[in-house]
DNA sequence: AGCGAGGGAGAACGAGCGTTCTCCCTTGGC
DNA sequence: GCCAAGGGAGAACGCTCGTTCTCCCTCGCT
């Protein structure tokens, strides 16, 4: 097995399990078992189980913003752009193995003794929010609408998380349509 | 040292670690030496290190939810007492110890894992929820409101929480106060 | 065919920690 | 003064888990 495909395995089962049941519960031992990659070649790709986390959070990272800037180019009206944000909230909060927002619980997990998983959660809530600024200034919306809007998906996100429901999505979309009008 | 002592200071040293350090990298060794409590009175007080989890985020909801409605209290208008909410958001983000919300920040480490744990955070989350919705209440204003403001706050508290900084509770009030005279 | 590098399976090591146990001291009741 | 009960200090136990090591097999090269 070529080595960017193992990388590729270990990370997908990473992800699955650290996403799923949190990273502490998961020992590396759980990787290798649901990788098939043996742990001689994890600790050759990642030489400790930390570099593994910050892989997951970083190649989720790109996937999550990714998507999301995928389904919001579907529309063309600024302001349709801003409450499709809340809309792929919504699918997202529907999908089957959604447990909330993998970098809120990385922080909680992990914030206060590792440093670089800390500022990796830093450096992803902070481009969601320069994405969010960027939809709002295209609108031609106030600069401060985007920290509102910021605040209600966060919010939405945990209350997904926590309550295991879709529905602060949709909540978080009506405050934003009236934010939108209010502004 | 009398039992209630015992456990008010085991309390005190458990409430600090854990929501200082989080509760995973605290060991029950920890807590005895900040508290000054035995090993064995530890274990006939909470027989178990979860136990001992479950009291210190019961112990910490009441009063976290007490010193909240005291701040509210002082305010007499109705949508006033509302925003009270936010500011008082404020001076906790402010204080120099804070380090999120002890909540979000044990599902994110134990919502997987531990049932019980989790339940406890739904239900904060769902009292703070039911007290939001009596100040809307309270206040002649639409119920949806109530979940509005909901999410704002815990979107505060995240950001907060992660950031490391307070301004989040003054954008959420602005956006409350937006919210309040749209609806 | 022979050989050496790389890799897999899994044992082994060592640390951390939840929990219990041992030993000894104190203290309150007779 | 004596004894049983309770408690403190800290060692001990057992398990988990991150990380490394051993042993053996495979495979590409000559």
């Amino acid at each position: 097995m070529d080595r960017a495909v193992a990388r590729e395995r270990a990370l997908d089962a990473a992800e699955e399990l650290f996403y799923g049941r949190g990273v502490q519960s998961v020992g590396m031992d759980d990787v290798r078992g649901a990788s098939g990659v043996s742990l001689k070649r994890l600790y050759q790709l990642f030489p400790a189980k930390e570099q593994l986390v910050e892989a997951y959070l970083e190649r989720r990272d790109a996937r999550w913003r990714g998507r999301l800037a995928e389904y919001v180019e579907r529309h063309g009206e600024p302001e349709e752009r801003i409450l499709a944000v809340f809309d792929w909230l919504g699918e997202w909060f529907g999908e089957p193995d959604f447990r909330g927002c993998a970098w809120i619980n990385a922080y909680g997990e992990l914030g206060a003794t590792s440093a670089r998983v800390a500022a990796q959660v830093r450096a992803h809530k902070r481009a969601f929010r320069e994405y969010l600024d960027s939809l709002v200034g295209a609108a031609g919306l106030p600069a401060a609408l985007g920290g509102q809007l910021f605040l209600l998906a966060e919010g939405a996100m945990v209350t997904a998380g926590v309550t295991r429901s879709a529905g602060s999505a949709a909540e978080a979309r009506e405050a934003a349509r009236l934010l939108l009008r209010a502004g």
